[in-house]
DNA sequence: AAGTGGTCTAGACCACCGT
DNA sequence: CGGTGGTCTAGACCACTTG
């Protein structure tokens, strides 16, 4: 087990003059640790956390710290609470989680699950944009992957998605084929790789032969292009995708705040 | 001054048996009690409200619960805090704030601000579908303005805005010129409607001819076409806009948690 | 120095879940 | 019933801004 040590609360704050630059309230350093506690696979996904007191005891603070700590961590998905009950590591592992990232809706309202069809599974050298974006050097190995988003009968979503070959030695399509779940929970308890985060960039693109092929829809026929870079903890890059979404029946839905 | 009266607290909670099915605690209470201020026009946008001493003794709480309260609205973009100053009423009249909607980002990165440029502006009837998005009779009253968004010399988006004609009277293409700054500053200062939230149903489509004409690309190219309801204090849509945005150099950006 | 938000504590009690 | 998260308090002290 990992072992918490709070900085020296005096010299971390201004002792009478100077003020620390590195200045991280305690809440802050306790949500460090324990997403460290979390990379190193202390707790596992779906797993129960120990309990507010008994955290506080351990970290030697009040349960309110533990508590804004917890708070920050569940804000931003990676612990879940549940009243009653404690505490828990976030999963895809879950039905109601499996497309946690997917904000494609039907217009019909109809909300029967969609269904991963995998194409192909290789390994592949980093192309130049792929190991920028991943943090890779050029050639490095990436597992590449192409698969089908059916909602019902129609092929909405065409993906073709780059994971970093180290983090996914022995993907293959037979596993890929295999999941009952989302993707995302293959990976997670296949290859321990949790993803926490995503951006998006989208565009309007006309439909080249493969992605046309693909979906089903004319060349030229307008497309939304998704590419998602996908982060584990500690905003570390793992995945990048591109995703040609095809909306006659379906819309990207998002919040804004 | 509205008043503040706490439900009484052993009502509210379980006092020995029966388990209040509206429960609600006291930090939401207060929040529900600050919003309905700021939608009376208590405290204008930019404002400082009190301090959370001032509030804690005005609502007979702890500070620590004025506080909670003031989080959550802090988090929904309803009021900004700034240590050492106090706590202010968020304001869309605020050049770091101008376009806090506006997703789009230009792929060189250059981060001048985009330009409005108003088209046209009139009364017209509720559509059907407008009506119904924006909770209004078919036919009521809507103003209907056309716009561009220009990011130097292109333009980039095309957009068609209806906005809830009781709230928008006297809304003219002079006044819509005049903006220096975002158009949702000149609903807050002009017409006191302050846009807090919004949703967005993005699509790809062709580009029709009106589209085409006024974004300057050819009929059928792809645009991505952005379907926004904006709201209101609690969550009442006073917008309802249609923008086609040209992706050929610029992309909407989108983080998933 | 005074005023504001930000952090932290220790303790009380409530709401929810399981046994 | 005991254990967990959720709310609330009263008070101390730190950090940032302004006068």
């Amino acid at each position: 087990m990992l072992k918490f040590n709070a900085m020296n609360r005096d010299n971390n704050r201004s002792a009478g003059r100077a003020t620390s630059p590195t200045f991280s309230p305690l809440y802050r350093q306790i949500k460090d640790f324990m997403i460290r506690s979390l990379e190193a696979g202390e707790w596992g996904p779906g797993d129960a956390i120990p309990s507010e007191g008994e955290l506080a005891i351990r970290f030697n603070v009040s349960q309110g710290t533990v508590r804004k700590a917890i708070d920050e961590m569940a804000t931003e998905n990676m612990l879940v609470r549940r009243q009653g009950k404690g505490t828990f590591v976030a999963t895809h592992n879950d039905p109601r989680l499996f497309y946690r990232f997917l904000r494609l809706v039907p217009d019909d309202g109809d909300d029967t699950p969609a269904v991963s069809e995998p194409v192909s599974c290789e390994l592949v050298p980093a192309s130049p944009e792929v190991a920028a974006v991943l943090g890779l050097a050029v050639g490095a190995p990436v597992v590449f992957v192409e698969r089908l988003l059916r909602f019902g009968q129609r092929s909405v979503v065409f993906d073709q998605i780059y994971l970093v070959g180290d983090l996914f030695q022995g993907l293959t399509l037979e596993k890929l084929r295999n999941v009952e779940k989302s993707i995302y929970s293959l990976f997670e308890s296949e290859f321990g790789v949790r993803m926490i985060s995503a951006e998006e960039h989208l565009r309007a693109v006309a439909a080249d032969e493969r992605s046309s092929g693909m979906l089903g829809v004319a060349v030229g026929e307008p497309l939304l292009l998704v590419e998602r870079t996908a982060r584990s903890y500690g905003n570390k890059p793992v995945e990048w995708r591109r995703g040609f979404y095809c909306t006659a029946n379906h819309y990207y839905r998002n919040e804004l705040g």
